[in-house]
DNA sequence: ATCCTTTATTTTGAATTTCAAAATAATTAT
DNA sequence: ATAATTATTTTGAAATTCAAAATAAAGGAT
């Protein structure tokens, strides 16, 4: 079945930049237009990270895998968009700590529910075998891309 | 299991980001370190679009989901990295053809082997029929984003 | 044959995203 | 107190992207 293979590795290239294009697209629907998607992963990741206390500057760029100055840019402009608010830390003045504004949180909450959704189609699709077997397999995908003993 | 539940949601949102990061390192150990992966995306359109004759600036755009003048802007830096030419139709003088150099040629051989890899790791973790299921369950992811009748 | 419309691409202007490295500010250690 | 470290921001530069205007070529209408 050479198909089979053509088709995962179609998936695995393609059709992960649908998964970003249709979100940003849902978010826009949703009220959201002045929202890219990798905004909303900056917001997702303040939310995250302020939930358990990790939600410095230095925590969420790394959190996002990014140097702190490009997070300092993102969150200049999501502070005027009044989706995050800076506070300074009162213990360590040179910490700053980022937190979601109640629209933040929405916009983070709404971000879920879409994600919930993609969730819920695909467990409806597959029986509860199914669903094991491929949590298994993406796991093997993840494995390959933690261990880089290739190429 | 709703850490099932957590597990698929943190791939499809997280992994992928992992995915694009492994890919263009490995291509920069590669000896490619002048590619970004969204140029080495480009250098796969334009080789799969000469194979059947849409190359042309649209076509190339088109595949890619970018407006055109997007396209210009990246052919103009790859064509002076070497990677592409572009070429002007004899029959229609409007349109403008793009072709991979040998270069280009082999940095898309190559993706396509590091691709080859991962489908691998993949497939060895995975029995035949475990395979069918992956496939089957990736078929219901792209169908949640293909009918966009959510949100 | 010439003018108008359509089509294909490029250019322009602007915003976003990103990084590396320098600058700033505050804390900790000597 | 001074030096070293740590956290963040600023700066400068390159990529990436889009919308809309400009350019160029083809095709159709009169």
């Amino acid at each position: 079945m050479p198909e089979k293979r053509e088709f995962m590795n179609r998936f695995l290239v393609e059709i992960f930049n649908d998964i970003l294009r249709t979100e940003e697209k849902c978010l826009a629907e949703c009220g959201y237009g002045n929202l890219s998607i990798r905004e909303l992963h900056v917001i997702e990741a303040v939310c995250l990270g302020t939930a358990n206390g990790h939600n410095t500057v230095g925590d969420i760029a790394a959190l996002l895998g990014v140097v702190p100055g490009t997070l300092t840019t993102a969150v200049n402009i999501l502070e005027k968009k009044n989706y995050l608010i800076r506070e300074k830390d009162t213990a360590d003045k040179r910490i700053v700590r980022i937190f979601p504004t109640p629209e933040g949180m929405k916009a983070n909450a709404d971000h879920s529910n879409f994600h919930a959704q993609m969730i819920d189609t695909i467990q409806e699709a597959l029986t509860l075998d199914e669903q094991i077997v491929f949590v298994k397999a993406l796991g093997s995908v993840a494995d390959f891309f933690n261990n880089k003993k290739h190429l």
